[in-house]
DNA sequence: TTCGGGTCAGTTAACGATACCAACGCGCGA
DNA sequence: TCGCGCGTTGGTATCGTTAACTGACCCGAA
């Protein structure tokens, strides 16, 4: 018992029993072991994290928030990642829940049947990012990927552009992805332009080198286009180099934008027009709710929204 | 002892008896518990992985790489990062440790005192990456920072250039980026020409908007520079992009070059010239290394070298 | 002197799986 | 009929911590 109380910070034993026992352990290599103690207390100081991919700066940034503001609370990320895909997440969200994680934190707001009742089932604090579900299973912490493509559709028509594009993935998997796209329809139908041009890219994520390709069809099947919105900055960006490579000037003869503030919207030439939903601060707040929910502090459900900002850079008019 | 078994896939229960329990755990919301299995089975199947950042498309790869390979064995990967911070390393070593994963991997080869301690101890596999140890602490899969440069500082000189610039973090604490820049003096030094031009981008990593930052110093300091080999290609895209707003033609005026093959090298305009450490297969080697010994097919240390490809692209000579 | 209160150390029984062993029913060959 | 093997099921102890409680000791105040 002493041994283990000389282990945590708070508990009473004296500094010199203390001090014994620290160096008897590191004599033994005596390494703690939390398997233990997580059975025991009922605590794994683990909060689980599900994210599309791990290979994508917007989510690394939630993931970073999130980290940063769990740590100091000695709380742990237990990071999987769901491949855009439901019936990968349904299985990961299992996965994780197995592991007795405190709090679960997950991307988006559609889900399985199944790994709804999961998550409504596990007893833990749920939080939605990414998005605005309209049934939440718990917390919220997210913003309209819909209404931000809608702001970026008004600015353009404002600016006299009509034949506008969306560069976007086919497939309906990546469901932020798919709720800009009709963001982008809805929009253009409320300015009475119909539904747009859109151009499927392949399917989720668009990479870079996707979203050059898909310019270059939309380029040449419907050259008279004046602008182009893309379902990233990444594919915005590789759109871009698309142009340059054609020798057409952005945003002189077409328009380009993306979405996401990503690094390299801010300093490619020329600069991207985007949106930025501050993803490192989804990561934060959604930590500082799990916080408050662990804590006590917080009761109900809460939902947080985040007011994606609009960035006119020089991409676009 | 039955419903345990019917939770396993090969054990001997009756089909009859194993559905009956699957409907009763589902009426009753049963979720296995890991944490009780982990202690008395003395398996996590956790596998540690350290990274500098979460926010790199390289290391992020080799983290795809090493979860693909892993995870078709029930291996799921408990994931940390350093901040490039020997000493934030061996606290996560430690952290890590308590949840007594199968087997840790970390990046680079240079820790602190009681971070190679706790490893040496550890009693499970060991893989450095990302580098090539002098004194390994078990298995290594990497490759030589130091040489990769060289061979593109090389390539440089043959084009007939001289004034060679090296943009990169000005501290220590990156060691990958240490040993890039070590590569990039001796190199010089090989070829008769000096230490080189070096210039302090800031702490890493370095960002794209540092890289063309540290640009703009170098032109401004050094007009006369005929190439900058860059830290990263997120560095060298910065500087390029600095070269474009200013009017240099790239290569023509200078030569830009990167490292780590980044999706944005391959198709900026104009592509960059770098150098491709395989990150990914750096991670599905150390999953597959990480199985052998797991699986006793493999029972000393290795060290299994990756030989980076040099990428000659558009934006050098 | 006694007693309340504080600090520190020790005892016991869990947490929820599983390793290991025992036992059961059944069919089959001796 | 007996015994053996096989497929299946059940009993018991245990993994390494910690919650909850008890006990020992010291100190100062009544």
């Amino acid at each position: 018992m002493t041994v283990s109380r000389a282990f945590k910070r708070d508990s009473s034993v004296s500094e010199t029993t203390r001090e014994a026992i620290r160096r008897v352990a590191d004599d033994l290599g005596y390494v703690f072991d939390s398997t233990a103690s997580n059975l025991r207390s009922q605590r794994t100081d683990f909060v689980a994290v599900t994210i599309p991919s791990i290979n994508n700066a917007n989510f690394a940034d939630t993931v970073r928030g999130l980290s940063d503001g769990l740590k100091p609370r000695g709380l742990q990320i237990l990071l999987g990642y769901t491949g855009y895909d439901i019936h990968e997440e349904e299985q990961l969200i299992e996965q994780l829940l197995r592991r007795r994680p405190e709090a679960i934190v997950v991307t988006g707001g559609r889900h399985t049947a199944r790994a709804r009742r999961l998550l409504e089932n596990a007893g833990i604090p749920v939080v939605e990012t990414w998005d605005l579900p309209e049934h939440p299973i718990g917390h919220v912490v997210g913003f309209s990927n819909a209404l931000a493509v809608r702001g970026m559709v008004d600015h353009l028509v404002a600016q006299g552009l009509t034949r506008i594009a969306f560069i976007g993935g086919e497939a309906d998997r990546d469901t932020r992805g798919t709720d800009r796209r009709a963001g982008f329809i809805a929009a253009m139908q409320a300015h009475g332009l119909g539904s747009g041009r859109l151009i499927a890219a392949g399917s989720p994520p668009i990479s870079m080198r996707e979203g050059a390709q898909a310019m270059g069809r939309l380029l040449q099947d419907l050259p008279d286009t004046q602008a182009v919105i893309c379902v990233s900055d990444l594919s915005a960006f590789g759109a871009l180099t698309e142009c340059q490579r054609r020798g057409i000037p952005v945003p002189d003869a077409i328009s380009v934008a993306g979405f996401g503030d990503y690094e390299i919207a801010g300093i490619s030439v020329p600069t991207l027009t985007t949106i930025n939903p501050f993803p490192h601060d989804i990561g934060a707040k959604a930590a500082a709710l799990i916080l408050d929910v662990l804590d006590g502090r917080q009761t109900g459900n809460r939902t947080i929204g985040i007011l994606p900002e609009f960035l006119r850079r020089q991409s676009s008019l």
